[in-house]
Order: structure tokens, then sequence, then C-alpha cells
DNA sequence: CTCAATGCAAAGTATTTGCAACCGA
DNA sequence: TCGGTTGCAAATACTTTGCATTGAG
């Protein structure tokens, strides 16, 4: 988790979105700015989609076109920035946390939590099949809401 | 029914088909026999795309459209004929295995395959939010062809 | 004969791409 | 200045839908 200096003198968001950018060595734009700030500027906003980024940044001061959100995404994704989460097939989610950890899917709504970090631990995994290794294990826990 | 020769060897591929859709009460039209025994039919062509599907009906005697492939599987998910499988944000793949089982996902070539059945334990699952319960745990185990 | 199922093409979403204008280093 | 970025619209998947036709019961 990354617990970050909460004392004193508050950082701008700004600030630590330029960080965000600097520490994977890209240019920080003002698009790339203030969409990095909607992600990491505060708590809010973790998981997002295209267009969820979008009618955020619309919302707030810095209007960015929507092309540009997706291609930015797919940046900082490939850049290590974040991680694209698949859970369901239409739309592909963002998340701003890239440690290893499950997401919960709450399919009456389509959103998306973090499970606890270390909450899902596994007692036994396959085998790669031969010639392969594994790269990631993706875990989504369905949701459904109790009436 | 005119179901006369009952016969004993090999049960042909249509009559498994029919079977199939009749546990799920479904029509046993043409279009559906012949993906059902693309599907079912032997073991091959277990994890379909729709794509994969309207090749290889087109490729077969019986050609289908692929809107009606699309809604063919729609409906066969439905009724509890198949399983939706999420692994890439761009393509619906779906699994005539409905056991709970998890997948391996090459992402060389996006095939996938089954892990081995009850090759994933798990050791320790989250409790679900207040007010929601785990619909399903999808486990997707992403491979890398190792060079 | 009747209503569900099909086929086709057109309509939708979600996302990417081409290219000129732009701007940060 | 120079090359990486952006914006827009058009292009590209992938999937669904409307509606007339077909066919299973």
């Amino acid at each position: 988790m990354t617990e970050t200096t909460k004392g004193g003198g508050k950082q701008p968001r700004t600030a630590r979105a330029e960080r965000w950018l600097a520490s994977a060595g890209m240019r920080p734009t003002r698009q790339r700015l203030a969409l990095a700030e909607l992600l990491i500027g505060d708590g809010m906003n973790r998981h997002v989609t295209a267009e969820s980024l979008f009618d955020a940044a619309r919302t707030s001061d810095q209007p960015v076109s929507l092309a540009t959100v997706y291609n930015t995404l797919r940046s900082f994704t490939e850049a290590g920035l974040l991680t694209e989460i698949t859970v369901d097939g239409s739309r592909s989610y963002f998340d701003t946390d890239v440690s290893d950890h499950a997401h919960f899917f709450w399919e009456d709504d389509g959103k998306i939590t973090d499970a606890p970090h270390g909450s899902v631990r596994f007692d036994m995994l396959p085998t790669p099949p031969d010639g392969a290794e594994i790269a990631k294990v993706d875990v989504v826990i369905r949701l459904r809401r109790r009436s």
C-alpha cells in the first residue's frame, strides 16, 4: 500500500501527478497531468473506464478529448502506471493500483472495487504447460446483491 | 419423432446435440443443431468465439449467419449450456464446459485452454461486502511462451 | 397454421488510427 | 526548433437489433 505523507504541507495534486508521470519517464503534458490528477490526485476514482475518466475530465477544469483519454490510458498501462482489468467483455477498466490483487465485480451496476489485499490466497496453482510460464493470475470475484 | 432405428453402437453427433438442446428445453432447429454439433459433437472446439464458430460452421456443411451465431451463443449461455469467459476485453469466449474451472489464456495467440480441473485451490477468499454474496470466482492464468 | 427462430443488413458500442496543428524540452 | 502529443473525425472491431421470411410443432 502506498501510504503517502499526510502531515504538514499537503502536496498539491499536481505535484503527485508529476512525480507519477516522471517515474515512468513520461512527458508531463497538460492533458496527461489532468488525467493523472484525476487518477491519483486523491483517493477517488481508482477504477475507471475510458468513458468515466472522460466524464471526470470534462467535469473538471481540463477537458480532454475522448480519443486522448483512450490513448493516454493505454500509454499509462504500457508504461506500467496502470493495470487493465478484464471483467466485462464490453468495456475496459483500468486500475491505478498495479500491485497484485483481486477484484470485486458488482454484477448489478458493473462497478469494480478492490478485494482486500492478500484476501485471496492460493493453496494450489497448476503447473504451466510446457514451454510456457505464468505471466499473471487474474482473479475476479463476481458479487450479486443479496435481496 | 420417427426414431426408428436406435442401433447399438455410436450415437451420431446429431443425437448428442439433440439431447444437449433438449436438456435446456431448446427447440432443435437446423442452425442450432449445426452449431451444437460443432460445439459438442466431438471433443474439439470447446472454446470458441463467435467468429471461430462462424468459420467452423461455414467450413462444415451447414453455414449459419454470423448474427445467428451471436444470438445462438447468447441463447445457449442464458440456457446454461455454455459459459462465457472474460479474458480479453475485445472478444467474448464461450466454453462448453460449464463446470467451475480456471482457464489458461495464451497471451501470444489469444487462445484459451482449460486449466486442469481442480488445479486451482483457494486457501482463502475474502468475505463478500455487506449485502452481497459471491456469485462466481473467475480465475484466468495468463501464459507467456518462454523463449 | 402459429409463433419462435433465422438471415441479412443496418444500427450500436467500444476503441483505434490518420494526419494536421500544437507544445514541451 | 523538433519530435512527441493532441484533437477530431473517420475507420475499425465486435455485437445487437429490426423486420420480413422460414420452419418446427
